[in-house]
DNA sequence: CTACGTGCAAATCATTTGCACGTAA
DNA sequence: TTACGTGCAAATGATTTGCACGTAG
């Protein structure tokens, strides 16, 4: 289950940092959003609540909340062009972009946890964290171009 | 098996590229090198061939490889601040980087292969290309971890 | 009160691009 | 010959940072 507001603010407190509007605003969007968002994206949606809020600030307060463990941050598109981040522990996210199409397919699957346990095993290493993103087909370009005989 | 510099260029021409020297100098590069290197890194082999190579064509050259499927690009470390290149289909490699000693650990597995084929049996998506990296502790740095009573 | 947080604008860093010149075919 | 490739320097785009002001504790 994903991290709630009051945790978070505890975990910045324990750790000597000030409860500041800006803070709880991003608290409070990221909690009202299952998926992982990129900065301008956070920027955007804490600008509609208030205006003053700076593009610098999401940034400082995103890397912040990714060291304390609040977030989860992680590239997802095979760009890699832009960071993104949600509440932690959410259940896991994988994204694949249909080089055909363009559009981007949520993966829901334990898979890469399953990596990680292997790894772990295997070479006695431990696995904190992991990001995978995939380059491939969508289910229904997939189809037209079996249906097509181009695949 | 690795690409060969001859069917390199035979792709080349079959695009209707030219063949250059910048072009074959970074194929011989590449050929000599089974690990993924950053622009930065092999613009610094090429120029101590040729000097007068400039980074700009590095970058062109390397995308162009890309596109043509001469070389394979992700990214590797968890920051993912550059790109890595090598000639396409070496064996899995994927990199752990352990957030206690900073060293960059190889792992050599084809879980995302078999992740790949997952998604391809549950999903009906057609998986073309894969990235994975793991952020984590390395082999020592967990046993003294283990040792010390830290984990 | 004062150390920490913020907004702003400038800096950074990998990568890309416009342009005039060079060269493979 | 001539379209394509290159070197150079400037542009780009995400992210970071220096600085002076503001505010949580």
């Amino acid at each position: 289950m994903t991290l709630t507001i009051d945790k978070a603010e505890t975990l910045l407190r324990e750790h000597g940092y000030k409860i500041t509007p800006q803070r709880t605003l991003l608290l409070q969007i990221m909690a009202g959003q299952a998926a992982y968002l990129d900065a301008e994206e956070i920027f955007q949606l804490a600008h509609l609540q208030d205006a003053s809020v700076s593009l610098a600030t999401v940034y400082r307060t995103l890397n912040l909340f990714a060291e304390l463990g609040i977030v989860d941050h992680r590239y997802v598109s095979p760009e890699h062009r832009r960071e993104v981040f949600r509440l932690s522990a959410g259940p896991e996210q994988h994204y694949l972009t249909c080089v055909r199409c363009g559009k981007r397919v949520l993966i829901h699957t334990d898979l890469l946890n399953r990596m990680a346990h292997e790894l772990v095993r295997h070479k006695g290493v431990m696995v904190t964290g992991a990001c995978a993103c995939f380059t491939g087909y969508c289910a229904e370009c997939t189809e037209t171009l079996r249906r097509t005989g181009k695949l």
